[in-house]
Parts: structure tokens; sequence; C-alpha cells
RNA sequence: GGGCGGUUAGCUCAGUUGGUUAGAGCGUCUGGUUUACACCCAGAAGGUCACUGGUUCGAGCCCAGUACCGCCCA
């Protein structure tokens, strides 16, 4: 074994052959209970990011560990078509290479170069992935635009289409004037935009005053047909019922009041744009006004808008506006003012409220059985909180716009007559019309929402709506991993259209991952440059690496701050797990009964090896636990913990005494001891570890060349005999715990005094119990070993001649003899520091116990505690108090 | 405006249903080529747990309020 780890060839050596020998498959007609995962399906066009290392590191612990826990695990991987973003990319790749857009080749000629470009680029987050060493099942990897998952596409827009769930209709909706496609509600990002607040005067046409009205968009002037004030707002009653001449258009439009309208925005009075703003809109069919179309849909002004407008971009058109009505003094004064714009998820360019013809989904009905599942606990969130914001979404959910005026995603499966333009959603073009008898149709020129075929993902990719064996064992899914910022666009719709068309919750764990910011709290973007490429990471740190220190830094339920400095946490760790092993294999062949502890003949072992034992257990335990939570961030700490300081720091130490000594039994023994929790550690570690601890396993023989620690088995807990035949217990443990405190105490006095630890030295150690005394001459090996000592001795009546550098533990007393002349002030220094601690805590003890309220209300337990511990204090300090006097 | 988080060592964060002298990693300082590991070892320093009040025998933890930071929804 090389020196140090060296990630690479490990990585590049494992993971080809997993995947060949098939370990990522599950096997579907299994007799073992199914535990299956679908991917969150990163978007085609992807490159992979932080956020993917997260997720997926995440989803892989979940995977290995169930399948070492004996389950038949299924993760099931692919991508999604991601409507806006590729046909984006492919556009513009076009307009670049080719000097052509879409329109010039026409939509089957685009789409066949979409499709070139997907089979060219499509896969290279999926080859990524793999560099992570994700256990996916790459058999059974999907894409939304499969015929299969096509099919599941149809069949789910007729059914709802029968049950009148889908439905067509002209709505104010949210436009994206770059990609010209209607937009879903969620698919809008408010932001805080500084701009101006114009105050503008409409003269009445009567020639009897103007009213004043506020806007942030003054452009939209040329389109208003109305001016609203509040019905009770004094200032304004008499005017209702007026009208106003428009400026620039000289238009003559209605005052109306309407309880819409806040009193309190700007001067009361606000103009109205019913083919630009939804609320203007609701208004406008309030009381009856026009509705005029002043903006086109790339964000032009339309004819409507005038001779001297039509053309201009928007925001061209709101200068020249606002130059035309300073000119002829309509502007009575422009604020400073902070407001939130509605931005394209994909566009990145602010969207424009439009009226248009679209295809709905009415989304109560589903949405009722989805808040139950999550209500009554069929469903469970870690965090638990984000059941709140689903929650609030679920209850207040609007219709969803599902139509895109894009090319590339499922086309709407709705047929037009040409003749009576009568509406048929079907499989494919009827050959009659049943209204007119007519034998022509077209289909609807638009795809469908990319997310209307992702929240079918979970039962999708089993190949519904056909039944198959897949689909029977897999679905439901246990668990799901996922950013907490498309709950609303993915798990919430999963979750409806499990119910609605499984009749079954997709899944029953959803873990929501935390957000990567870099190590000064900013959000990472193109930008700012500050978004680290995880294969530059991989290459210099390694995957475990990355992947470990992921899962090590991410904070419960809240960002993580990251910066690739911070994956020595986990290059280190992979290191020292190496070594330790690394360590083993100089020592001689595994032993054979390497997998079980139970044969072991108790009196071999010595106090250190019960605690080993006895720790092993209890963290295995913990781990368990941690993972069965969620709790990824204990699960990595746990780990950490454990393995470096404790078993290295502490049983490797002192597995050498027993190594170097000359009891060939007991070296034997610890042996297996070692050999067994070191077993332990590598599986438990596997699932966040994979590549270094398939190596060790391999390195060490724990497996031969043809299996892998994929197929081990997780660490089961030691059984009650066992743990009584070998006496394996927490008070050993805790005896055992005394002893390591204690040689801390004696290392700090070589400190005190300078002794470099490399220079061997004399210790006494005089213990104050029985239980101790057994401990300590049970092994004496060990301790000589932890301290570096010269010698040892071990007396439980030692009396020094003379005062001697020495500490108190709370089962005994170390002493260093030491040739010369002892400093008596550093000596009463330490000594008095330690005996004001221990004053303290007794004070605070006392005061307790004193305390009838603390006596007659406190837990019996805690009070007897407090009683032990009052015992045990005044021990010690009774143990300083004499070395003290023995100074002065 | 409504909702949800957060505030603990210089930095990043743990801290179980309230109960030992509040912990870790990194950083800083001291010492060390110890035959697994310098990607290391042995030590040290460093905290009024944001603030105010309350509940309790007992509060970093529970309750109320305040301040600041962040996110989501309108």
């Amino acid at each position: 074994m090389a020196k140090a780890y060296e990630p690479a060839s490990v990585e590049s050596k494992w993971y080809p052959h997993w995947e060949s020998q098939g370990y990522f498959h599950g096997k579907g007609d299994s007799d073992k209970s199914p535990y299956t995962i679908v991917i969150p399906p990163p978007n085609v066009t992807g490159m992979l990011t932080l956020g993917h290392v997260l997720n997926n590191t995440l989803q892989d612990i979940l995977i290995r560990w169930e399948k070492l826990r004996g389950r038949d695990v299924c993760w099931v991987p692919g991508t999604d078509h991601a409507g806006i973003a590729t046909q984006s990319k492919v556009e513009a790749h076009l307009r670049v290479s080719e000097s052509l857009s879409r329109y010039d080749l026409g939509r089957d000629k685009f789409l066949v170069r979409v499709w070139e470009w997907k089979e060219k680029y499509g896969g290279t987050i999926i080859h990524q992935l793999r560099r992570l060493g994700v256990a996916c099942d790459w058999r059974r990897e999907r894409f939304t635009l499969d015929d299969d998952l096509s099919d599941a596409v149809v069949e789910v827009f007729l059914r709802l289409y029968d049950k009148g769930l889908i439905y067509r209709g002209k709505r104010m909706i949210n436009w994206c004037p770059k990609s010209h496609t209607a937009l879903s509600d969620e698919e809008v990002i408010y932001q805080s935009t500084r701009g101006s607040l114009w105050y503008m005067r409409y003269p009445l046409t009567s020639g009897d005053g103007h009213i004043i009205v506020a806007t942030t968009r003054p452009e939209t002037m040329l389109g208003d047909t109305g001016v609203a004030v509040h019905p009770e707002d004094e200032r304004y009653r008499t005017m209702i019922g007026q009208t106003v001449t428009l400026p620039l258009t000289g238009r003559e439009i209605p005052i109306f009041g309407d309880t819409y309208v806040d009193r309190e925005f700007g001067t009361g009075a606000v103009k109205v744009t019913p083919a630009h703003d939804p609320n203007d809109y609701d208004m406008s069919q309030r009381h009856n006004l026009a509705v005029i179309e002043v903006i086109d849909r790339d964000g032009s002004m339309t004819r409507e808008a005038g001779p001297d407008y039509q053309g201009l971009d928007r925001y061209e058109c709101r200068r020249t506006v606002v130059a035309a009505l300073q000119e002829q003094g309509v502007i009575e004064k422009i604020e400073d003012y902070e407001h939130q714009v509605g931005f394209s998820e994909r566009g990145h360019v602010p969207v424009e409220p439009r009226l248009s013809e679209q295809w709905f989904v009415k989304m109560t009905s589903l949405a009722k059985p989805a808040i139950k599942a999550v209500e009554d606990g069929r469903i469970r969130f870690y965090p638990e909180r984000w059941t709140k914001t689903y929650n609030h979404w679920m209850e207040n959910i609007k219709d969803w716009c599902i139509s895109r005026q894009l090319w590339w995603g499922h086309r709407i499966p709705a047929y037009y007559c040409t003749n009576c333009n009568a509406v048929v959603a079907a499989r494919s073009a009827p050959e009659v019309c049943t209204d007119c008898g007519h034998n022509a149709f077209r289909q609807d020129e638009d795809v469908l929402d990319t997310w209307f075929s992702s929240w079918l993902w979970p039962f999708s990719v089993f190949g519904w709506p056909k039944a198959s064996e897949d689909l029977k064992h897999f679905y439901p899914t246990q668990s799901l991993v996922t950013g907490p910022d498309i709950i609303f666009f993915w798990v919430a719709r999963m979750i409806m259209a499990g119910l609605e068309f499984m009749d079954d919750i997709p899944f029953s764990d959803v873990y929501f991952t935390s957000i990567i910011r870099d190590d000064k709290g900013r959000k990472l973007s193109k930008s700012l440059n500050n978004s680290p490429n995880p294969l530059d990471v991989i290459d210099s740190y390694g995957a475990d690496a990355l992947r470990y220190t992921v899962i090590y830094i991410a904070p419960v339920g809240l960002d993580i701050r990251y910066s690739n400095e911070k994956c020595e946490i986990g290059r280190n760790f992979a290191n020292k797990i190496w070594n330790a092993a690394r360590f083993r294999l100089i020592q001689g062949d595994i032993s054979e009964n390497w997998d079980q502890i139970d044969d072991i003949d108790a009196e071999r072992l010595r106090p250190d090896d019960r605690w080993v034992l006895y720790r092993t257990n209890t963290v295995a335990a913990e781990i368990t636990a941690s993972l069965t939570a969620f709790d990824f961030h204990s699960y990595a700490i746990q780990l950490y913990e454990f393995i470096w300081n404790e078993f290295c720091d502490w049983y490797v130490e002192s597995a050498k005494a027993a190594f170097y000594g000359d009891d060939e039994q007991r070296r034997q023994v610890t042996l297996r001891v070692f050999d067994y929790v070191l077993s332990v550690i590598l599986r438990l570690l596997h699932p966040v570890m994979p590549f270094v601890t398939e190596e060790i396993f391999h390195g060490l023989n724990f497996v031969g060349d043809d299996a892998s620690i994929m197929n081990a088995t997780w660490p089961e807990p030691l059984t009650p005999a066992t743990l009584q035949a070998l006496r394996i217990d927490a008070d050993t443990a805790a005896m055992v715990k005394e002893k390591f405190d204690l040689i801390k105490a004696g290392r700090n006095l070589r400190g005190d005094y300078n002794i470099p630890f490399n220079r061997k030295i004399a210790y006494v150690i005089k213990p104050t119990s029985d239980a101790f005394r057994k401990v300590l001459e049970a092994d004496p090996a060990s301790v000589t070993l932890h301290l570096n000592a010269e010698s040892i001795i071990i007396d439980a009546d030692y009396m020094p001649e003379t005062s001697l550098p020495s500490a108190v533990g709370n089962h005994g007393l170390i002493y260093m003899p030491l040739e010369g002349a002892v400093d008596v002030d550093a000596e009463v220094a330490r000594l008095k520091k330690q005996h004001e601690d221990l004053q303290r805590v007794i004070g605070t003890i006392n005061k307790k116990l004193e305390n009838e309220n603390f006596l007659k209300r406190a837990p019996q337990e805690i009070v007897s505690g407090e009683r032990e511990r009052q015992k045990e204090y005044s021990e010690k300090i009774k143990q300083v108090e004499a070395l003290l006097a023995g100074l002065q």
C-alpha cells in the first residue's frame, strides 16, 4: 500500500468494475424488500455543480446504506428535456454558427437539430455523475422525451382533459418576451429592483381640473382604459363617473370606484391598463373596460400604441413616452422607488403580464388528497418545517398554466377541426369531426411545460401507464432528495400526480438539501466566478474527499459555506483511515474470523479491547440512528470523531503494545479485535466514502477480487450474550476512559517541565479505586506506550519521599519522578488552579444539595447523581490538598 | 404586509425530551523526523451562548418582547 492514499487510480479502477458487475442494478423480481429512489433529473443541458454533488452524494449514501442492509435497491437516473433552456441553447448555437433562426429551419428541421445536439452533449452530466461514484442503476436511465415517458404524458393529459381538469382559455399569464412563451407563476422570480414612481396629471375631460395617478410603468399609459380610486376616498368621491382625456392618445376614459385600490399608495388614484396587468384586468372585467394591447409578444409596442411608438422596445418606449409627457407638462414629479419586478426564470428578463389563450390544469381537487398525505404523516419532510411552506402553497393553489410556445417538448395532444375549430384531445388526429363532419385537423402548435412530464417521473420511469413488474416492485419509492427551491415546481406536483394516477404516494420521505454558497456566504454564480468545478475538485482531492467534506460541513437546515480548501477535511480523513489500514497490513494477514468476535477467549481480552468493542458497538448504533433520521451531518461527525479521536488516537496505539509484545496469544486476540473493528468502521464509512473503503476492503483481503464491500452487510449490534461473555460493558469502558484521562494528565506534566515527548521518562501511577487498579494492572504495556514512558510503576500505596510533579484524576494520581529539583512554584500554581476549579464545582453541587426545593422537585436520579459527584469531587479535592500540603 | 430560519471561541458550525466545569474542525501559539499517517503526533490559549424580561429547584435549550442577518410568499 502507498504511504498516502491516492484517489485517482482507485476511483478509475472501481467504478467501471462496480458498473460492469451489475452491482448498481436493482433486480426487480427479488424477494428482498425494495428500496427505490428516483433522481431529480438534471437538465439535459446541465453540467455538474456542487449542488448536484451534495444532492447525489446524499442519495448515494442512502442507496449504499440500504444495499448493505440487504434491500433490493434501485436508484433510477436520468435527465429532463428542459424545454426553454435546451431550445434557447440550440437557437443560440444556430444563430452564432450558421446565422439561422428556428423559423428559418421550420419546426421539423429544427427539432432534428435539437435531437442531434442532445445526442452529442446531453450525456455530459450523466458522465460527470459517474466521477462522483454514485450507485445509479444506469441500465434504467430515462429521459423525459423517451417514447414510454411521452406516452405517460399523453395519457395524463387525456385523463385530466376527460375529467374536466384541463381546459383552454384566454387568461392573464406571465409572458417571457425573450423566449416568446407563457410561463407558470412558479417560473417568475421576483427581484427587488430600483426604479422610479412617475406621477402623471390626467386632465378631466370637463376641463375642470385633473387627477394625478402614480405608476412604475409609464409606457403602459398608452393602453390605459380607465382610472380607479377607492369608492370611499373623500378626495376623489366627486370625480367618480367623470372621464379624463388620456394624454398622447386623446382617448376619453372613465374614473371609477373599486375597493381594490390602496388609498395609501401614491395619490390613491391608479391608472388601469387591463391588457398588461393582472389586477387591472380583473378590474376591467368588473367595470366593462376596453382591453387594448399595446405591448407585443417580443416586448415591442404594437400598432395600438400609436404611430409614434409602434415597434419601439418597451423600455425605449418608456423613455420616449416620459419625454413626451414632460414636454406636455403632464409629469407632476418623479420619485425613486424600489419595487418587486418579476423576472423570467430562464430568460432573465422582466416578464410581461399578457392576455393569451393557454392550457391550464385545475389544481384544487388534485391538491386535497396531497395535503392530506403530508398531514397524516404518510409523507414526511426533513427538515419538518417545510411542511408549512408546502401547506401554504397547496391551500392557496392556483391553476397551472401548462402550455408553452416552444417546439422542444411534448406537443399538446389537442386537435382543431380546420372547418369549425372544434377541439378534440386525442392520441392522434381524428378522422372526422363529430361536430361538422369535416375531415381535416391541425394539432395544437404548443408544447407542454417540462414539469408536466417531471411530475410523473416516479412512475413514468417504470413504464406507466403500462403495467410492469418494475412498476409493481419499485413503486412507491422511498426517499426523495431535492432542493427546497423546487418544492412547488416538482415535489408538490409529484405528490398530486402519484395520488391521482397511481392512487398511492410517490415516496414516503423527502429530504430537502441545503443551498451551497461560497465561504463568504454569497450564492454561487457564473458572474461572480465563485462556482468551483466539481471535477477539478475531484482531480485534486478525490471523490471521497469531496463527498465526505460536503456532508461534513452541511449544517442541518441551513446554507452551506463551501470552499475548495475545506476538502482537506475529507482528504485528510481518507488518508487517516488509509494509514490505519496500512498499519494493520504491516502486522500480517487478516484474521480468519474477522467478521465476528463471538468465539474469542474473554480472558485474553485487554480492557482496551473491551473499550474499543464497546465504543464500536455504541457508535454503530448511533450512526444507524442518524441515517434513519436523515441526519447526515451527525453521521459524518460521528464517523470522524470515532475513527480519528478514539480508534486511531487510542486503540491503534494501544494495540501496538500487544503487537510488539511477547505474548503471542494476546497478539492474536488483539489482531482479531482490530480486524473486527476495522471491518465495522469500513462498512459504516462506505456509504459516504465508497472508493477508499472498497480499496481497503480488498487491500486487507476482507473480500476477494471478484467481490465488493458493496455487497457486505451493515454492522449489526453485538448480542447481549456476546457482550456478557466478553465482559464488554459501560463500566469497563468508563474505567478505560479514566485511564486515558490520567495518561493525558501525565503528558501534561511533561509540558509543564518542558520534557519533549520523545524523551522516555519514568511514571508512577497510584490508583485510588480497585476497579481502576485492575484495569491498569491488566495491561501496563499500553500505558507505557501511550506515555512513551521508560518505565511505569502501578502502586496503590505509593508515597513519594519528596514532592514530585503530579496530577490528580478521578480514580488515581500520576507522578513524574524527576532527577533534579521540582519546580515548587509551578506545582503549587497548577494544583491551586485545579483546587479552585474543584472548589467551584463542589460549590455549585453543594448549593444544589442544600436547596430543599431541588431535593424535593428534581428527579431522584438527578439528585443521587449530584450526591455521587459530590462524593467523587470531595475525594479528589482531598488528594489535591494533600499534594499541596506536601509542597508547602 | 404574511410566513419561516438564524444570531454559541478569530472563522465555520455541533449542542438530543431543560440537569457534570458549553464542544469540534479550521486558524493562532508551544513542542516533536515516535518504525500507520507532517494529508501527522503531543500540548496551550481562546466563549457575559445577540439583547431584555419571564417560567423553573435549575435555562445555550422553554415562553414573551427587541435588534440585526437571510430565505419564501403576496
